[in-house]
DNA sequence: TGTCCAATAT
DNA sequence: AATATTGGAC
């Protein structure tokens, strides 16, 4: 199931479980979508286990096995092809000599690997990452990140996994990142550690050593909010009716999307259904079973505890542990996404929020409403269809037909790191300018960095996750 | 094609 | 436990 550990040493090369490996969709990044990286590798083996492996994280793969040929897709292809993988000892060509020319043709990202005896030259002829044999899994997990960067000039970073750190913390330091010291104290613990790791782990598999927290986007955390909103739009549909598309639709959050309902919707399902064989089961016992009844379309969902619950502490906790946790630590190679802001807001809720009385939190909503830094404005973002990339936080739409229903003031999705700005669908009498001057620069400062990042990095139309 | 949903993964 | 993802049925 787990997707083994490939190796080009030559012990490992011979065994051929690392080829039987099940490659499921399971192990692959959505952000590797859409990226074809040409691989060229003298050795079939090598090549069969580096592709299998690329294809596990879900890039897509042209191979070659010689320099001519790598050459030759280069030239008729190139358009197809997001990043080049190559062997720097290939049997048919002068190492430096097939950087140079591929360089000439292409100013495609070029990740060399092989041992560390041609790293530097290689680096220095414009390879933008050199892997060490043998290659592991989270030496080409994050690649893909290599080919938002077309634009930039190529950073030279080096070696094994952690190379992606190594080679771009710089340029994070220089930009964004600085303006924003404390939030990365919170997320990029990945900096500090990442010397003393490296002595320490130096060669040994480094299983799922997730340094890389880039890939994982934050859970959507079901607030009451949500849930209330939720079951508001079942209310609404009737129970029949609730199908995930209109259940989003009547919810009307942005940025929330289907799968999270459907998701939810079962969880929901099950709830019921429970309850339901619970009752049934009394009734039985009861010699009562013609009530079983009821059940079925009514709302026994507010009957059951973990449906009904109405107000929990839970969810300001969650929303700011999404925040604080969220990947600010896309340092890896896009400045970016160490953007995560930090609001008054949050701190403003962390504290006093946390009684247990249900009213209290009720409270502190309309605070967050107006503190919050809310929308995102750039309508463009929306195109970009699923993924979003905002560092900026969402709030719930404030449904006009629901706003009844237990909601106080809009709400923020909790993981709202890389989710879609979908077009407001309501009227939204934001404040914005109190917004802004309520919050110092770093937000105009984050804003405008998410501009400039808009164009770098997601302009890339195979972006899939973000 | 897209939606839904049960099963399964994380 | 909660949420996300997958893959098959429609």
């Amino acid at each position: 199931m787990e997707l083994a550990r490939c190796a080009f040493s030559e012990e490992d090369m011979t065994s051929e479980q690392f080829l039987s490996v099940e490659v499921t969709k399971n192990n692959a990044s959505s952000l590797a979508k859409g990226i074809r990286i040409l691989v060229v590798e003298s050795d079939p083996t090598c090549l069969r286990i580096v592709s299998k492996m690329l294809q596990a994280f879900g890039y897509e793969v042209t191979t070659a096995t010689r320099a001519t040929d790598a050459l030759h897709i280069l030239w008729e292809k190139e358009d197809e092809i997001n990043l080049i993988m190559i062997e720097t000892h290939l049997p048919d060509m002068d190492q430096y000599e097939i950087i140079g020319t591929v360089r000439a043709m292409s100013s495609l990202p070029i990740v060399a690997d092989n041992n560390v005896s041609a790293m530097l030259g290689w680096l220095y002829k414009g390879a933008a990452l050199y892997l060490m044999k043998p290659i592991v899994k989270n030496d080409v997990k994050n690649l893909w990140q290599l080919t938002y960067r077309k634009k930039k000039k190529i950073t030279v970073s080096s070696v094994r996994s952690n190379s992606f750190h190594a080679g771009l913390a710089e340029e994070n330091a220089s930009s964004v990142t600085a303006g924003i010291p404390s939030l990365l104290s919170t997320t990029g613990q990945s900096d500090q550690m990442g010397k003393r790791k490296e002595l320490e782990e130096t060669d040994i598999d480094d299983e799922d050593n997730d340094n890389l927290t880039v890939l994982k986007k934050p859970e959507l955390v079901w607030t009451n909010e949500l849930h209330n909103r939720f079951l508001q739009a079942i209310r609404i549909l009737g129970v029949d009716g609730a199908h995930p598309k209109k259940i989003l639709q009547h919810m009307n959050v942005s940025g929330l999307k289907k799968e999270n309902v459907s998701s939810h919707l079962q969880k929901y399902r099950l709830s019921l259904k429970r309850e339901q064989d619970a009752t049934q089961k009394t009734m039985i016992r009861d010699h009562h079973p013609s009530l079983t009844l009821n059940l079925q379309g009514g709302f026994s969902q507010f009957t059951n505890p973990q449906f009904f619950m109405a107000i929990s502490q839970s969810e300001h906790t969650n929303n700011i542990q999404n925040y604080l946790c969220s990947p600010a630590s896309m340092h890896s190679l896009g400045s970016a996404h160490s953007l995560t802001r930090v609001n008054t807001n949050y701190d403003g809720m962390l504290i006093p929020s946390y009684g247990q009385q249900s009213k209290q939190l009720d409270r502190t909503y309309p605070n967050c409403s107006h503190t919050g830094i809310g929308t995102t404005n750039d309508g463009n973002f929306a195109s970009l269809g699923q993924k979003g990339n905002h560092n900026v936080e969402e709030h719930l739409n404030q449904g006009t037909t629901f706003s009844n229903v237990g909601t106080h003031g809009p709400t923020f999705l909790g993981s709202s790191q890389q989710q879609l700005q979908f077009p407001l669908l309501q009227p939204q009498p934001l404040p914005e300018k109190e917004d802004e001057s309520d919050i110092p620069n770093i937000v105009t400062e984050a804003r405008n960095e998410l501009l400039v990042m808009k164009n770098e990095f997601l302009d890339d139309p195979n972006n899939d996750l973000w």
